[in-house]
DNA sequence: CGGTCGGTTGAAGCGCATCAATCCAAGTGG
DNA sequence: CCACTTGGATTGATGCGCTTCAACCGACCG
């Protein structure tokens, strides 16, 4: 059994509270020094099971984070965004491999290295914390999702995922960039391509969603989007700022 | 939407490495001077959505941890067991519910001593890590089994789970205590209790297990059970340690 | 231009959900 | 003590949602 630990956060991007002082040091300054190294799309970064040597953050492009059982049948775990940290663990291996969905930029950081920093500094280990408790509620919500949504709420519920985790998660333009394959979406939702594209079909022929090139959709109705979903008693008003009433406050009060 | 985190670790006793100096600070040693509060069956600790005041230590009896949509569906995230926290977390509001299974003990902290206690005492930080990762690994485990097992599958990786965590993992007697009813496995395992039921009856009835009492069942072929449950390239070699190879080591090196 | 890859769409089948009847053990009250 | 109730579990019959299998399409590329 292997063991290895993402930290990737829901799509806040750190390192740009409203009230942040410039110098601060956070997670992200930690990497900002060291070397950006490209991996093109399809390419892994580490494998399940290799040893842990390192911490990424990703500066750019999207990887996927996935599992493979013995007899071949994958499930991705989650999509990590720029800003996200990846790799982080106590384990002494990774629990998964992780591979660039895009052409990706990522920095490197020694793991005994960042353990260091992290013990060293104690404004840090809040911020991890509280990356270690999105990323295990961002767990908890993907397993309600694959234990008992449908198949259209499962899709609906990812659309929905990737906007709100778009860059500050602000409520601009509807246009969303799909990165991910049919493959991918259908490995992280637990069904197979045919039904994730039924489902996309379905949402398209009702106007909620209209494809937009070959790998971004705009959302047209997001809050009908929202209750396609499961997400219950959402009252319909379109265009609230997505979720903004539990931004990420305080952070482990300290 | 809400908050909360349950540190529950994998079923491996803290407190008691083969190393463990007996007065070393852990985590379960903060609780020691907690007077005790008992819960009876069915009843909450809290409920998801509850401010999130208390930090929790199992001293005795099972819990569920789980989360209801908003008709109703519900999901458990989780079980509990003696040696487990529940509530940990950064948010200032439970992410979920927490109900007990049998009658339960359990030590209160409060949320802002106990995040004291961790800025305090360095040697507990790593413990509490290691809890995260632990509880991670195990929810990035459910995620394949919600996403892609089998209803049989599914059945007999959760008694391979439930066996493993009786206290200390040691391979002792193949009697298998399941203090939760055909409802929650269902709840757990993305199923219903038809289903859970004709598993379980198809697992007897191949011999891999026997019942015994109303709540308790009998481990007769183990490695078949590990078999059925998905974990692939399992040679079948009855009654190695289950997975010791991995047992916890060195918890971030510090 | 054929070849490949990702996506869409249709038809058929299967695994699990649903509906329903029955059973069993453990109360509970007359 | 025994009728009656109640909650959990089992088992069967039926139906549906998703998978599976298969054909086809469009974009990209050597």
């Amino acid at each position: 059994m292997l063991a290895g630990i993402s930290v990737s956060c829901l799509g806040l991007p750190r390192g740009s509270f409203p009230d942040a002082q410039v110098s601060a040091p956070d997670l992200g300054s930690l990497f900002r020094r060291q070397p950006i190294e490209k991996v093109e799309t399809g390419a892994a970064v580490f494998w399940e099971g290799d040893e842990a040597t390192h911490v990424f953050e990703v500066v750019e492009g999207v990887l996927r984070v996935f599992k493979i059982m013995s007899d071949g049948r994958r499930v991705i775990t989650g999509f990590i965004y720029p800003g996200d940290l990846l790799g982080v663990s106590l384990k002494d291996h990774y629990l998964y491999t992780a591979e660039a969905i895009t052409p990706a930029k990522l920095r490197r950081f020694a793991r005994s290295r960042f353990q260091d920093e992290i013990n060293r500094c104690p404004e840090l280990r809040p911020q991890l914390f509280a990356q270690f408790c999105d990323e295990m509620a961002a767990a908890q919500d993907q397993m309600v999702l694959l234990a008992r949504k449908s198949a259209e709420e499962r899709v609906s519920s990812f659309l929905l995922l990737i906007a709100r985790r778009r860059a500050g998660g602000r409520p601009t333009s509807p246009l969303l960039a799909v990165p991910m394959t049919r493959l991918d979406m259908a490995d992280y939702l637990g069904l197979t391509i045919e039904t994730v594209s039924r489902s996309m079909s379905k949402l398209i022929a009702c106007g909620v969603i209209a494809p937009s090139g070959r790998s971004a959709i705009i959302i047209r109705q997001l809050a009908r989007l929202a209750r396609l979903a499961g997400e219950g008693d959402g009252d319909d008003d379109e265009d609230r700022p997505p979720t903004m009433t539990s931004v990420r406050r305080a952070v482990w009060p300290h």
